[in-house]
DNA sequence: CACCAGGCAAGTA
DNA sequence: TACTTGCATGGT
């Protein structure tokens, strides 16, 4: 089985069983940036509490976040944990919009993929699944986000080895299927569903799995179509 | 009680 | 270069 048909097949599974996600959860681009710094290595459960947080004092915008102090900022995200660390990230990254950009979100989203990624990835504390997170559910544009469900998923059913590196999953992801934002957006909100359901640390086995017995993975070979 | 969650950067040798 | 550790809350 080439592996187009076989991410294809993942996809279909992991659809007729979960689909149709409707990610992000948030409402505007600023919004689902400061989700992407929020979440990681952290239970979405706690971000909400977060972003409620600033959303019931109307601080949910980029000049209101601004204009707060290290302090001010860290005590309204604290649900989300790594309080102080993401504190000083999203600082870093209103720095970059107010400083190169002026403030203008949109026109900083309007760039091309490959400096638009350059610039977020230039942010301490923005890394390469957070800056992926941004391309796609904040600016709307193709590029496939990776994350520990994604290397999990895989590399427990066989279709990569474990020393797999962030880059060489996304690529395998983005040299066997269509540039499609829409369709990068649903497959990876499909592996954070079946990953939570199955694919957890805790639990090797992954009993129910949909992904179990993918046609053909025995003879996967890494080739591209 | 222990372990985990939609990472990342800094420290160590 | 290749590991390891700190960051921290809230759910199971």
């Amino acid at each position: 089985m080439y592996t187009d048909e076989l991410l294809h097949d993942l996809y279909e599974r992991l659809s007729s069983r979960f689909g149709p996600c409707n990610w992000w959860p948030g409402d505007t681009p600023f919004e689902i940036m400061v989700g992407a710094i929020l979440t990681q290595n952290t239970n979405w459960n706690n971000v909400e509490r977060a972003i409620d947080n600033l959303k019931q004092a109307g601080l949910l915008s980029l000049e209101a976040m601004s204009a707060l102090s290290s302090q001010e900022l860290a005590d309204y995200i604290r649900p989300a944990g790594y309080y102080n660390i993401k504190a000083g990230r999203l600082q870093n990254f209103f720095s970059l919009i107010n400083g190169r950009w002026d403030g203008d979100l949109d026109f900083f989203l309007g760039q091309p993929v490959a400096t638009l990624r350059e610039e977020l990835l230039s942010v301490k504390g923005i890394g390469p699944e957070t800056a992926d997170s941004m391309i796609l559910y904040a600016a709307d544009k193709p590029i496939f986000v990776v994350d520990t469900y994604t290397h999990r998923l895989l590399s427990r059913h066989e279709i990569i080895e474990d020393c797999f590196e962030y880059h060489m999953i996304q690529e395998l992801f983005m040299d066997n299927l269509e540039e499609n934002s829409r369709l990068f957006n649903e497959f990876h909100a499909l592996i954070v569903m079946v990953g939570k359901e199955f694919c957890k640390k805790s639990k090797p086995n992954c009993t129910g799995c949909p992904v179990s017995g993918l046609n053909g993975v025995e003879s996967y070979d890494g080739r591209k179509n």
